[in-house]
DNA sequence: ATTAATGATACTATAATAGTATCATACTAA
DNA sequence: TTAGTATGATACTATTATAGTATCATTAAT
């Protein structure tokens, strides 16, 4: 069972990479090189970000990506509806009324609860929050550094 | 994404009726007639039931399964574990030490408090919780048409 | 014009899930 | 002791999701 996939994982990288070069362009071959990933896989990714509206291309000698949208903007769970589908994907196997076995039912309320709190637990996570918490342990290290 | 896959609601409901025909032997043929599930399928569920040591299997006629432990001891995590592989699954996805983007790190981290949570939560349930909570249901129901 | 970039799209590869089929084996009962 | 009924082991196929690649069109800068 997994949480996230490649696409997703891949998505957050070039996405955080971006947010960090404020507001330059990035291309693609830039992301490749530096997050050592494929560049036609990536190439995929990015394209389907902007089709998406999240991040916001252009063409040409020059161009690259930018983000469309702040950084706080910018969902962990949208990009896991984008790449996985809805978390939310517990329909009655047996899609019907007359759940022959009514047991199956109570299961699904309990999976029903858990995925709510998966989905509250995910919702407040940006981009930004991942940018930042990274600059808490980087700072943190720096300190670690002074005081030894 | 799916928190519980086929096999694993097939395994649900085909101990939850074995569970309640208290010591009685079901056969696959049973068990696939009443919950409308393929015999084949079910029949290979019901093997790897046999052989993780959650029912108990007696061979020819008059044969069938019953649970090999009792409904309290048979947690919906190990079946999970069973059909769909542990929950923790966040393993590094560059495997290496030299992670290219702490970024990922953070995320990772965020995963994991997640994955912690739904496995706390997933924890408690077990055969004897659901048959319960379904008795539970079935009690208020008669309980409203007698009001009435 | 040439070069460097993305857009659209179609294709292949791999892995996970879902499902089927076959033969061997064990037990029961006539 | 044989016929019938059950599971065990195992191998196979089908479908879907994920992962990854390739090609040609389009746009912009120089």
């Amino acid at each position: 069972m997994k949480l996230l996939t490649r696409n997703t994982d891949y998505a957050v990288r070039a996405l955080s990479y971006i947010a960090m070069e404020k507001g330059k362009t990035v291309t693609a071959a830039e992301l490749s090189e530096e997050l050592k990933i494929s560049w036609s896989f990536l190439r995929k990714i990015l394209q389907i970000l902007s089709r998406e509206g999240l991040v916001f291309s252009i063409k040409g000698k020059g161009g690259g990506f930018k983000l469309a949208q702040p950084a706080d903007r910018i969902f962990l769970l949208d990009l896991i509806n984008i790449f996985q589908g809805l978390v939310r994907l517990n329909t009655c196997i047996t899609n019907n009324k007359a759940c022959p076995n009514i047991r199956i039912c109570i299961l699904k309320k309990k999976i029903d609860i858990i995925e709510d709190s998966i989905i509250s637990e995910l919702h407040p996570i940006t981009l930004k929050t991942l940018l930042n918490e990274q600059n808490d342990v980087i700072q943190n290290e720096l300190l670690n550094m002074q005081t030894r």
